[in-house]
DNA sequence: CCTACCGATCGGTAGG
DNA sequence: CCTACCGATCGGTAGG
């Protein structure tokens, strides 16, 4: 306990002091990760100490540094980290074919399937924007980019081919993805619906905005 | 310049020294609360220094306590403002009458030109939760959750009279709700879409979404 | 409304 | 992986 062991990089150290790990558990760059996303997600970014998320996995804040760069680092590759994973996911979502009605709906549950099932990361991945320097906040915006355009070129098939009929392409792929964020503010696991129910749901809704007769009720535009 | 002036409650203070105001602008709390709504806005909350704030408007950080109590008070008369003119817009949407369908494009217009002509207030509203303190935080999580309640009561009554068609209003009145959020993160003045056209075109959405034939396309649920 | 300053916090480094 | 600590920041107060 208080010999000397060799750590990764060759260098010795003195011990571990008496401190209990409050898990005890793998102390590893995806540890880290994973627990810093936690605290991001409960208490927000600039609100998360490296202390914090060291006490998270049972070590002191500087010990951190062993294993990550930096906090901003760790912001960073989770954020980049999720957009890769819901391109991924869409990509497979348009992979696997059918009309741009089936497409357009695989997109739609992707989406909201992982707000849903991977809230924490949608989550801190929707508000820690403008706390992400560079170079990931330009690569967290180009992805966002990437993944719209995504959801608005099916759209776009679809009115070309007569399935789907909105004015603005740009504004209904917006609405979907928006109201499929919105999922990861409020969804909790334990709650009354479950993550496929609400991807289902939500497909649903898309497929309605997306084929209804236009101009439907009366119009307003006074106030 | 130099000679000694009254202040507000009557005590003296020694001159202005000599650095020149930003702004000459009248400084008092809703100035004061201006200028924290943007900064807000544009960097975030905790990201935002009272010497910030004191910047915008020609004066220095400490200088602001002579108008406001803290930081804190600022953030939340902020929210709390935000939230009762959404409802405020909101009830006048359903006082106006009409049928529910009718209802449920003012109540929806309503609250996405909220989000676009004050995209500011709406945007920290949504992004500031977790920085507000009680008892602010407790009053604004009723005040959403009221006004949650009114838009899915009008969704509840349009299914009982048949003309909405949803099994779970609370489903669609978060996909309403969100959809319109997200208005508030990437509308732009000088965009391309004007505040009537958005909220114009989100009803619509809306409508849709709540009148549609059920399960439309084929379903999916593999992955 | 200002300057000076207190007290606390925090990311990251030194050195073992 | 630890303790000790540096350097910087920041909300708020003192006192004029």
């Amino acid at each position: 306990m208080t010999e000397a062991l060799h750590d990764e990089d060759g260098s010795r150290w003195a011990g571990q002091g008496a401190g209990l790990p409050q898990k005890q558990q793998a102390v590893d760059a995806p540890t880290i990760s994973a627990a810093a996303l936690r605290l991001f997600a409960e208490r927000g970014y600039r609100a998360t100490t490296m202390s914090d998320i060291g006490a998270a996995i049972g070590i002191r804040g500087p010990s951190l540094y062993r294993h990550v760069t930096s906090k901003q680092v760790l912001l960073g590759g989770i954020m980049v980290d999720t957009m890769r994973a819901l391109i991924a996911d869409q990509r497979a979502a348009l992979d696997a074919g059918g009309d741009v009605s089936l497409q357009l709906r695989r997109i739609v549950e992707a989406h909201v399937r992982y707000h849903a099932a991977h809230r924490e990361q949608a989550f801190v991945g929707n508000r820690e924007i403008e706390n992400l320097e560079q170079p990931y906040r330009d690569e967290v915006l180009r992805l966002r980019r990437t993944y719209e355009r995504g959801l608005r070129t099916v759209i776009e098939r679809g009115c070309a081919e007569g399935d789907f009929t909105v004015a603005e392409p740009r504004l209904a792929s917006y609405a979907i993805l928006d109201m499929g964020m919105g999922v990861s503010a409020w969804f909790r696991p334990d709650g009354p619906h479950g993550a496929e129910q609400i991807a289902y749901t939500y497909a649903d809704h898309a497929i309605r905005m997306l084929t209804g007769r236009s101009s439907e009720g009366a119009t307003t535009a006074d106030a």
